[in-house]
DNA sequence: TTTGTTATTGAACAGTGGTCAAGTCCTGCA
DNA sequence: TGCAGGACTTGACCACTGTTCAATAACAAA
């Protein structure tokens, strides 16, 4: 894999590499893992790899995080940050914000579709930072939207469940072609007459399939998110008026 | 592990195992594998295992099954029928049946834990004759309500996709529990000092703390999945009626 | 120059995983 | 009695895993 070069003691470059930081450090690793589970998914991730990418050994990692597991921990948390939650100044606003969280999520999933499974594997068990600030301003939303805090808390797992709950489903199947290799009508076409017969005996799932080939399944992914995303928000709505 | 016995020519036991039937059979195999997946989770069904689980060797399997993926294809598979759909006679009988067919799947993920990652590794790929059966008849249900087929489809989606994602996450965090070995109370106790120290920042989740621990968190977890459920139903229905 | 601290390397451990080719046993049919 | 072929076991391959532990290098302070 790595081409040896060769060296003598003419050729061979003072290792005078100044160290005015250290060439590894934690920010770095993180960005590098996620790197890497973005490319290939949850277990291409490995210590050697993550090494090799940082140009560096597997063991130098184990300098600045304690094992794999606490590397995924912060990897997690890391993506966290990168979802945008509003703050509001108004109950007025909160919709708009909540809607603006999920489609963050959403995104985020989309981006890092490895977050998915990875979400379904380690539960509400993680405590990072990111993730704590992200819950408190959602509470914040639904707070001021004129929910109880308790009742901001159901409202605010409502909306995330059912968006974890799509998005990651999304993204498995992404991911699943993008591993494939192949194009994503290449992959359909191979997949379409499994699909088909499976559906045989169905005749609503059948006409399902036709109206969607008929239709060309341009950007349906999105108008499903927001159908089932606005059905949510409208029943919180409705409790937030007769309460 | 196995106590090697001594064996000759002369006191090797004559194997006649009477075969009238095979040992083993695509169904057995199918229900160790759950029962392995049940106990301790995704990652700790080996072939080995699950040929030792049958009284076989791991390559014995590969009669049955073409390999680990298309295993793991009929074991969801398997799954998916656990759960009831009922069939409806009227429209007025389609929020009870939706509801039922939520509870039932998220009982379905409660009872195996693994289903939660594993549904968010392979996405929507999967076509197995039960998955299929179960999608057809949700959209009955919803066909009945008085929603096109299309948006019978969105609905069914909607619903299922909060589900998913609630209940994967309850039981990540269950398993997560039962595999570190301790009771539900000492886990917590062990967690708590962590838990408030990256809460301390961030005064909703505070509150929100000192009102469960003073309540006592028994069946919280029912009331926030009936909230968010009702919640979707509730968008559902006032689509249906402005239609 | 010596010492101490921080960062990185290399070798090795102690297994693990899925899977395949070849061999053995058994039943049923000719 | 012979033989086809289904069902299962043996034995092995081989690449790969996270992690530990000493050895070493780079630099800062004394």
């Amino acid at each position: 894999m790595a081409t040896e070069e060769y060296t003598s003691v003419w050729t061979r470059p003072k290792r005078n590499r100044r160290r005015e930081q250290p060439a590894l450090s934690q920010e770095q690793i993180v960005a590098a893992a996620i790197k890497l589970l973005d490319a290939d998914g949850l277990e291409a991730l490995t210590m050697r790899k993550l090494g090799a990418e940082l140009g560096a050994v597997a063991t130098a990692v184990y300098w600045h995080v304690a094992n794999k597991e606490e590397l995924i921990e912060l990897v997690i948390d890391h993506v966290y940050a990168e979802i945008d939650v509003p703050e509001i100044s108004g109950p007025g606003e909160w919709r708009a914000a909540a809607a603006r969280c999920a489609q963050g999520f959403r995104a985020m999933i989309l981006r890092h579709p490895w977050m998915g499974a990875t979400l379904a594997d380690v539960g509400l068990t993680l405590i990072g930072p990111n993730m704590m600030r992200m819950s408190d301003r959602m509470l914040a939303i639904y707070e001021t939207a004129g929910f109880s805090l308790r009742e901001a808390n159901h409202a605010s797992t409502a909306v995330i469940s059912y968006v974890v709950g799509l998005a990651s489903t999304e993204a498995a199947t992404m991911s699943k072609i993008q591993r494939s290799g192949l194009s994503a009508a290449d992959w359909m076409e191979k997949v379409w007459p499994a699909a088909q017969a499976a559906a045989e005996p169905h005749p609503r799932i059948r006409a399902l399939y036709d109206e969607y080939t008929a239709l060309g399944a341009a950007d349906t992914a999105d108008e499903v998110f927001d159908y089932g995303l606005a059905c949510v928000l409208d029943g919180l709505e409705a409790r937030l008026h007769q309460a």
